[in-house]
DNA sequence: CGTTTTAGTGTGCGCCGTAAACAGTATGTG
DNA sequence: CACATACTGTTTACGGCGCACACTAAAACG
């Protein structure tokens, strides 16, 4: 994280065309590289590298995802990576952008919250498939061209709200923030389900997920779990409110819940959006 | 140890003691410790390294919690700290819960909405106060005593709604989902920010944001440096849809927004969860 | 051609989390 | 009382991490 190439005060030599040099990171995500003039052509790319990493983590996790392991994987030292990527928080930040690479389908007729529940739902999938993007440290990252494209899409779902732009922005990063928040939410309570199925076989803990059994953890209830330890430790005295609501408590419904989490989630986000843009006189009030 | 006991349903055997031995990390979390018959008494505990802990976190982040400089702070050797905790996983669990230790005080005369914002508002201004806690890995965290007295404040809160517990569970997990995401998006905001500030002064890396220039760091603006990236790179074939909203806007509006970006995603939930109390006959139709 | 730029390698440093063997101390029990 | 036992904190060591730095080899320019 040294490698801050200038000494001294950081300024550019206005030489060239192009002032304000954005930073390299931004530069190698819109692959705009200077051509190279002199010197052996490079057999490793920038490209492979993050194809490897993804590749890696899609397999093992992004804790997986070591210089020495991708390098490994792409059949070279671990230092030749440094020449197409300045650090591994660029390599993660490349990961991130080419997460997104791929367009979901909205259906061409929908309404601003068909399409909105459609993008929105696509994205969680593309979480859950893809569980170790939610291990990223996106903090500071900056838009590549896959994530504005998933933006640019949203923007078209909502072509017929009427609402400012930077609105459009607000509305687009709430959904962002719940599709995070939900993907998470999930992985999290699959990775505990794991957990706890390894440790009842009493298996060591780097056991892969694909030799457990997968009925086990599908059973593997973390509601159970908070209940028991409410029942070990907890008493009426200590939280008298969740104790008060659960007596009077009849069980989970007939009706099992199946996915319906998600689509909890959204309905109240998405009524939510809709009193707003409402209020704002963005929609039609036959609309949806 | 731990027989596989997966043969028959879960039933609590009514026999003696304890059956059934909860993982440690959770006999931890609830101080669930054995007495201590022999040997010297311990002069360091599990409490006073959470709290070393949660300092250096507070004053350089979580990236700066390692077991060295825990140890180094509360001045013993790191192999020390593993007789009171287990590893640094479990650690960062006990973090996660001594976190959460101060309840915010909720108007007693609130009704469920108000109630609920004021307790969503407070957790997320606990999150910005503390913000290494959104860098905790907190997969597979099994429940601690002061996060359990948050969601009791938070069924209080819903006293007078009627509606089955599993579902309040529900509601209670979707406030505290988007909390989290409202908290990240903040942070990430602030953290990308004072990088830039940084980088822009040439300083290194490692920085405390003490030393930058607070002026500068309010100053610095993600969305303008979005716009210079999709200036630069795109153009309207690339996103048509960004540039035709963007093309009709006439700038941010006059009121300016400060933090009533936080009002607008709770107030959004509240408006879809009101929406489906409502539905579900759970609140008086005046109510609110 | 020599010069210069570049791609990948080899070595090594400082940090990390933690396993294992150990010494010292308080509490059992005879 | 002495001795066994159980427990705390230390020492030492190991494998892994990200990456700085000095190097060799290769391609393109003058």
């Amino acid at each position: 994280m040294r490698t801050d190439d200038t000494s001294g005060p950081a300024e550019q030599p206005p030489s060239t065309g192009q002032e304000h040099e954005l930073p390299a990171v931004v530069q190698r995500l819109w692959g705009d590289t200077a051509p190279r003039r002199r010197g052996p052509k490079p057999a490793l790319s920038a490209a492979r590298i993050v194809r490897a990493a993804m590749e890696l983590a899609d397999a093992e996790g992004l804790a997986a995802v070591s210089m020495a392991r991708v390098a490994e994987a792409v059949g070279y030292t671990p230092m030749a990576l440094y020449r197409h990527v300045s650090g591994k928080e660029e390599l993660l930040i490349l990961m991130s952008d080419a997460v997104a690479a791929d367009l979901p389908e909205i259906p061409a007729g929908a309404d601003w919250r068909a399409g909105l529940e459609a993008w929105t739902r696509a994205q969680i999938d593309m979480a859950l498939t893809r569980p170790w993007m939610l291990d990223l440290p996106l903090s500071a990252t900056p838009p590549g061209p896959n994530r504005v494209r998933w933006m640019d899409q949203a923007f078209g779902v909502m072509r017929e709200v009427d609402l400012p732009a930077d609105e459009k922005l607000a509305v687009v990063g709430l959904l962002a923030q719940h599709v995070l928040g939900e993907a998470r939410v999930h992985v999290e309570t699959h990775r505990a389900a794991v957990h706890k199925v390894r440790r009842d076989a009493g298996l060591p803990d780097d056991t892969p997920e694909s030799e457990l059994d997968p009925a086990a953890i599908h059973a593997a209830d973390p509601y159970a779990d908070f209940e028991v330890v409410l029942g070990r430790y907890a008493g009426p005295d200590t939280y008298p409110h969740i104790f008060a609501s659960f007596a009077s408590w009849s069980g989970p419904a007939v009706d099992g819940p199946g996915d319906d989490d998600i689509a909890f989630g959204i309905s109240v986000v998405l009524d939510g959006l809709e009193a707003y843009l409402r209020r704002r006189g963005a929609i039609t009030p036959q609309s949806s």
